[in-house]
DNA sequence: CGGGCGAGGATTGTATAAAGTTTCGCCTGT
DNA sequence: ACAGGCGAAACTTTATACAATCCTCGCCCG
């Protein structure tokens, strides 16, 4: 953004203990360790990371606003539960966004960046390898914003997170449970093409990725008891 | 979102305390009252709105993850400044993404909706002619908010409003004084576009609305004086 | 007379306390 | 026995007080 000299509130900073609440938080949703529905207390993380409701109370509104917690008035702060009509939003976003974010990826493909990228499917063969499912998820997300991240495109990257975010909870609630190894090779075949400086090829093979993860979603209604009942009878 | 029925924190919710202030600072940056740059005394907007330090943290907070306000470590909030690296992100997020919500409007097309924005047509034209600057950039930019609302993606929504802030303090700080009247003709041909269900036009129009407006800016560091500086010397 | 240094004032960051709201258990009345 | 209401506890919301940091301005020294 304007400010590269300054660590805003979104950067990395760990140092900041908002920040790390944040992303405390953020990893454990994106680790599927938190569900969606979760209610969570500000004394109860304040208590776990040592810092005021205050900070806890940034931390939950920054949360909120990335769309992966909603804050119900005089209520509390609960992990989100997306909707199926939200994941088709999100991956349809997604279909647009990552596709244009590759092809900035390739501009910027220099070494130093294609070998980051495979370290990172290593990672990711050997999570699932040992079948570390918690990890695979994570470091499945995270590929994609690795990607961004490479792309230098800062507002790309900043919307990817958010759909990231969101598609691990979408992922969690609605994947159907049949379907075996998630996409590695996927990630490597876009790796190889970025690698290539195809652009053509990388776009099609992440659109055809994304397409997929989609397609292993069954979106339909839960709980449609109550579900139904607070949508008749919500305001 | 998830939750339809609450209204979220970033919902329109005018009886917030919180979202009058966030809404109130924002309007002043739609309509260029509030330069780049200018500070955001708690105290100052505490003041102004009646409301403790508390409310308008978090606001300024919620302004800071839109992007349209930086806050600063110790110093405080001050209106964002973007650069022109900023600017060219922003508007090659807004070709991106504005396509894909006209396509989605005309989905939602009705006579209603169309009527709405043949409404907001003519307010537009009444403000140019009375010559009214400031109504005219505002109306300008709630045009496009008002297609993304009407496409019924809350994502793209999402992402859009914030697009178009930054879009305003990009066209204040860099869009060459010789350019007369601005896209209300744009506009229209747009909305005729939707109203004939001709995605193929509408789409090609927005983009073309998007690219001409893009071109009216002279992209190049501002103050170069005291910017290389800042740039050079600065952290 | 210019530049460094330091105290004072102002502003933000954080914690804590007061106020309001919701929730849940219990108790009463039918 | 059970529905309904009352009340206390827990939690969130808001305000206020305290601590830390930064900026300004004046003073002093070279």
């Amino acid at each position: 953004m304007a400010a590269k000299t300054r660590p805003k509130s979104d950067a990395p900073d760990a140092s900041d203990r908002v920040s790390r609440i944040r992303e405390g938080v953020t990893a454990a949703i994106l680790e599927h360790r938190l569900l969606p529905g979760t209610k969570l207390g500000e004394d109860e993380i304040g208590d776990i990371y040592g810092a005021s409701r205050t900070l806890v109370r940034t931390a939950l509104q920054q949360l909120a606003h990335e769309g992966i917690v909603n804050i119900e008035k005089n209520r509390g702060a609960f992990v989100a539960r997306p909707t199926p009509a939200d994941a088709r939003e999100v991956f349809e976003a997604r279909r647009l966004i990552e596709p244009a974010i590759v092809d900035h990826a390739i501009d910027a493909a220099s070494p130093a960046w294609i070998n980051r990228l495979q370290r990172h499917l290593t990672e990711e063969r050997e999570a699932e390898l040992r079948g570390d499912a918690r990890a695979s998820v994570r470091l499945s997300g995270e590929f994609h914003r690795l990607v961004a991240e490479m792309s230098g495109h800062s507002i790309y990257l900043g919307f990817l997170k958010e759909l990231i975010a969101r598609s691990s909870l979408i992922i969690l609630l609605y994947r159907r449970h049949d379907t075996p190894a998630c996409g590695t090779d996927h990630h490597a075949g876009i790796v190889e093409a970025i690698g290539r400086r195809d652009g053509e090829a990388a776009r099609a093979l992440m659109l055809s990725h994304l397409q997929e993860i989609e397609a292993e979603l069954f979106l339909k209604e839960l709980d449609a008891a109550d579900r139904r009942l607070a949508d008749v009878l919500g305001a």
